[in-house]
DNA sequence: GTGAAAGCGCTAACAA
DNA sequence: TTGTTAGCGCTTTCAC
């Protein structure tokens, strides 16, 4: 129901049959209260006919604000970057904004390139970090684009942050399991798997040391593993956990850093003849869906909200407002099938 | 290390410390050859030393290419779009293309105005669209833009399209199962879940009754069950299936139309005291990682792929190619312990 | 309530 | 190899 353009429409051909100025268009389509309804209806009616499509980088050009949010990823595929994606751009779509994703692509990615200012080229009015932290150069250079930033999961120097404080959430997963009266817990959690520095593995295998050595309680460097926060690795860090051909000691209860990597355990301990919980209590960290269906004990935490409130905060900071702190997002403790007493090898002395 | 702005660096001002023009500098900045080497060198460095972040809307408006590619997915939070998303991406970088994510979040988003062909002003200079079916109005409103598109997944009439051809997909599924000696086989697929219009569940379901129908065997109507394409819904479809308390028989296998479902299925299985695959067979569609590990068989296609020869293609239709038609991508079966032989309890008449 | 004109930061002929 | 001159399509004073 148009007529096809000689070249893409501008407001000006709207201005044209309308016989306004370009002006008087242009305030029409933003829906501007100096203008007259009437000329309003017009003017959209005309636009719609001649199937105008506005220009964003004219706009953009004129105005200074893309109306548009990067969001910087170490790696897309892994559960907590999604979901908090999803809650970014969910508000990010409310507000009419348009989500710009930058991946950094794992260990494969052009990591070194990825963070030249040169790389937003103004793209985006401001950035959501997921998990990463920046060494000095990286802030440097992202600083100089002048854009509000905020960092979701690890805290990062000099930046905003929103998550959970993952030394209280190591503490609480201690708390659990010592309160099961365990004393042979292992760990299973991650490097800087993607050479991507993500902090939150560091902070979580930290807090869980801590957390143990508060109650007397040394950890056995042979019960530190490593899951690569995946469903395989956690599988495969079982595996060495629990095969008795070493005659080595077996746990009685695995904490991991994330629920994919607890799966990969629980899997492991029942390929191995293990029970759960009767024989070896496991769980993880996320809240993760899987988790909900397999009775999978966790700390949950809510990375949708978690996107919701980072996107608000940028977007907020980009509209003039001022960058107040962000309070640190809650994580429960859910306790379900897979966690349980300790199994009375040598009971307590009466 | 550079003076800060007293608004935002531009190319005015790098040509003003070299004393060159600016064209010069927007030459030399984009490596042209007619520029003399020690020119460019030059321009880069005082470039870097102000501190030059490039304007991607000025120069968008200037060439009338944005550099930017648009990907847009039903929902973001599903195995198979987050692997195509990657794909994309990944391709996207190495061309220097930004990636402009366009979620219609499902169900609860706003799916009307989504495909307004104004939500993308012109952002974007290509589209690739996730197993979406347009209805005529939407396929007329993008359309209007006038920019390259391909959709990856579901076969969506009048645009090209990259994906496996899921009625092969079904058929080669119940070869497998057939050919184990499985008669009563159940089916766990999806309904247009998220009022998304997803074409593939249809699809697949029906290739599913057809080479059933082909074998002379009949698709019993309580044994097409929704697994909402999730771990849940399999796990709830599964439950509803081997619940013995009904009285109903029980099939020998079931067929899921994605590995999540099927994971579902097994996990339910193993809940009503099942064994898989020896009172029950299960197998899906998709090639999970999950699936890897647990040992489920499947059909595995390669959704990164998928995701990077769309974006190949948008990508030379973009720079004046043509729009040649694109091949299916391969799926293969792979069968690993979650299919065996039917369980014999009427041998066969010798 | 509307119009005229300047300009956002860059690229692209066309000259030199 | 470099400079000059026009715009790209929109927003925004400032007039009317």
């Amino acid at each position: 129901m148009t007529g096809l353009p000689g070249r893409s429409m501008g407001i000006q051909e709207i201005a044209t049959v309308t016989g306004l100025s370009k002006s008087t268009v242009s305030r029409a389509l933003r829906g501007m209260s100096t203008v007259a309804d009437t000329t309003i209806d017009e003017v959209r009616r005309v636009a719609d006919e001649l199937g105008y499509v506005p220009s964003s980088a004219a706009a953009g050009l004129a105005t200074g604000r893309q109306r548009a949010i990067g969001v910087v990823v170490p790696v897309i595929d892994r559960w907590f970057y999604v979901k908090a994606l999803g809650g970014v751009d969910a508000e990010l779509r409310r507000a009419g904004y348009d989500l710009v994703l930058y991946n950094l692509g794992g260990p494969g990615g052009d990591r070194d390139r990825a963070f030249r200012r040169s790389m937003l080229r103004h793209r985006v009015d401001g950035l959501v970090l997921l998990s990463l932290v920046l060494d000095e150069t990286e802030r440097a250079e992202l600083e100089l684009t002048r854009h509000p930033m905020i960092v979701i999961g690890g805290p990062a120097p000099g930046l905003r942050n929103v998550g959970v404080d993952d030394v209280v959430v190591a503490a609480v997963a201690v708390d659990h399991l010592c309160g099961l009266g365990h004393r042979d817990v292992a760990y299973v959690g991650g490097q800087d798997e993607a050479g991507m520095n993500v902090a939150v593995p560091w902070l979580r295998r930290d807090g869980f040391v801590d957390a143990l050595a508060a109650r007397g309680i040394a950890v056995r460097e042979d019960w530190i593993l490593d899951g690569r926060f995946s469903f395989a690795g956690g599988a495969d860090a079982g595996a060495a956990l629990f095969d008795r051909t070493r005659g080595a000691a077996i746990p009685t209860a695995v904490f991991c850093a994330s629920d994919e990597m607890a799966l990969g355990v629980v899997l492991a301990a029942r390929r191995a003849g293990l029970e759960v919980p009767g024989d070896v209590s496991v769980m993880g960290i996320d809240g993760h869906e899987y988790g909900e269906v397999a009775g999978l004990t966790t700390i949950a935490q809510d990375p949708v909200a978690q996107g919701r409130v980072a996107a608000r905060a940028v977007l907020e900071e980009v509209d003039g407002g001022v960058a107040g702190p962000l309070s640190a997002s809650p994580a429960h403790l859910v306790v379900r099938s897979t966690t349980g007493p300790v199994r009375l090898q040598d009971p307590p002395a009466a």
